[in-house]
DNA sequence: TAATTTGACTTGTCTGACAAGCAGATGTCT
DNA sequence: AGACATCTGCTTGTCAGACAAGTCAAATTA
């Protein structure tokens, strides 16, 4: 039998994440300040640093210089572990699109049988949106709502499995995927491959839902590669 | 803009990690001990100490009181936080079995694309050697080969990313999972199966090593539902 | 009233100190 | 000489205190 002996910093990592677990916290909120965690726990402030450390790559809190610890959404809990290691590892064009041609097919099939009125409301709300972004003009809107469709597709899944590796690989896009909406034509183009997607979920139609969004990405995909070169080929 | 100041044991981190990578470090070897590095690097203990926190997590290094900082396998590196993730967030068979569904069926058609010849014959031997395990009535044994099998799938599709993921959800599985092995027959059928997928990968033909895989998977979940209830209905 | 300053609070970093674990060198006794 | 105990120097673990730096709101001033 081996004793070991746990650090100190883990044993409040523990007691850390059982306080926000238990105490029921909401996204959002202002967690105990280091001065007040060390008298709650009676340890020093390094070990309660060295555990906010582990806190935070776990996606439990945030920390911000000058204000304070604020209590992360446990949705995105170890999600930021997956996210370091993608950024880490800055995965290749072609191996995240082939990923997300994977995946996302296959959660547009699932989301057609699991999604309830809610979420394809949200997801016309959202191609609605979109629309508008466009027509203002304002292109960062635009981003965050065609990256929000593909997030609220994800969670129609009810998965949470699923929902935190596709959010993950959406939000650490390799640098060339954003600019996709910058190729002329391929936001007019968007707008309609995702209303032709909502409508096979609201439909029903899982292959159709699947095909739909098949096409979605390799169309947009070969814009990106006729936008940067004329070369079809991908890396290797 | 935002000009995120960028925290300096966050800096250490990345700055260890660039030597762990570039001076080649074996596993096992002694790294640099904490006071030499704050020599090294010109910045105070409590700094490293951070740093060193989250290459843990991270799975680089390990840590041990009194003898030093040991260099861990890099192959492991970056996987542990997702695998905790999951193991936090007991993910349910159904959920499970869904998004290896979605994976693994199409990582067999990606594999049989892009598998070379020395892929291919690890797999068949990873066969024969499951197939003595069996032989053997060496059950440890039976459900390493199973494992490996998939993981080495996994590997010829030269996309490290995925390989990520499916390695990370092969090697957290929720209980029933494992227990399919013990449902009478199910051995015997896993290893036809099996050899099914990797002819088709050896023939190159992406379609039937796609449905191959998803016949395996779907006839082990049915093997799993049936033995552990006469229940056919899955979680909630 | 409006702009500015002050001050209290936060996290970030550094320093020095001591405890605790480990391993090899040293020394002592048989 | 050999076996055992001790000492010494390394390591990481923890603590306490100090100051820098960012943030926000109340108090002060023009």
């Amino acid at each position: 039998m081996s004793i070991t002996k746990v650090r100190l910093s883990d044993q409040v990592y523990l007691e850390l994440k059982r306080m926000l677990e238990e105490k029921e916290f909401s996204p959002g909120d202002k967690f105990h300040s280091e001065n007040e965690l060390t008298a709650m726990l009676g340890v020093s402030r390094s070990s309660i640093r060295e555990a906010l450390r582990l806190l935070e790559v776990a996606g439990f809190v945030t920390v911000q210089h000058g204000k304070g610890i604020f209590v992360s959404d446990p949705g995105n809990a170890g999600q930021k572990a997956l996210e370091k290691w993608l950024n880490e590892n800055e995965t290749s064009l072609s191996e995240h699109f082939e990923i997300r041609l994977i995946i996302d097919p296959k959660a547009a099939a699932s989301a057609a049988r699991k999604a309830d009125e809610s979420d394809i409301k949200k997801l016309r709300e959202i191609c609605a949106q979109f629309k508008q972004s466009v027509a203002k003009g304002n292109t960062a809107d635009t981003i965050n709502f065609d990256e929000q469709f593909h997030l609220t597709l994800a969670k129609s899944t009810k998965n949470r499995t699923l929902y935190m590796i596709m959010k993950t690989m959406t939000q650490s896009l390799p640098e060339g995927w954003i600019s996709s909406l910058h190729v002329p034509g391929r936001i007019e183009k968007t707008i309609k491959e995702h209303c032709a997607i909502v409508d096979a979920i609201e439909a029903r139609d899982l292959a159709r839902a699947e095909q739909k969004m098949a096409e979605h990405l390799t169309n947009a995909l070969n814009d990106i590669r006729s936008s940067m070169h004329k070369d079809p080929e991908v890396t290797k």
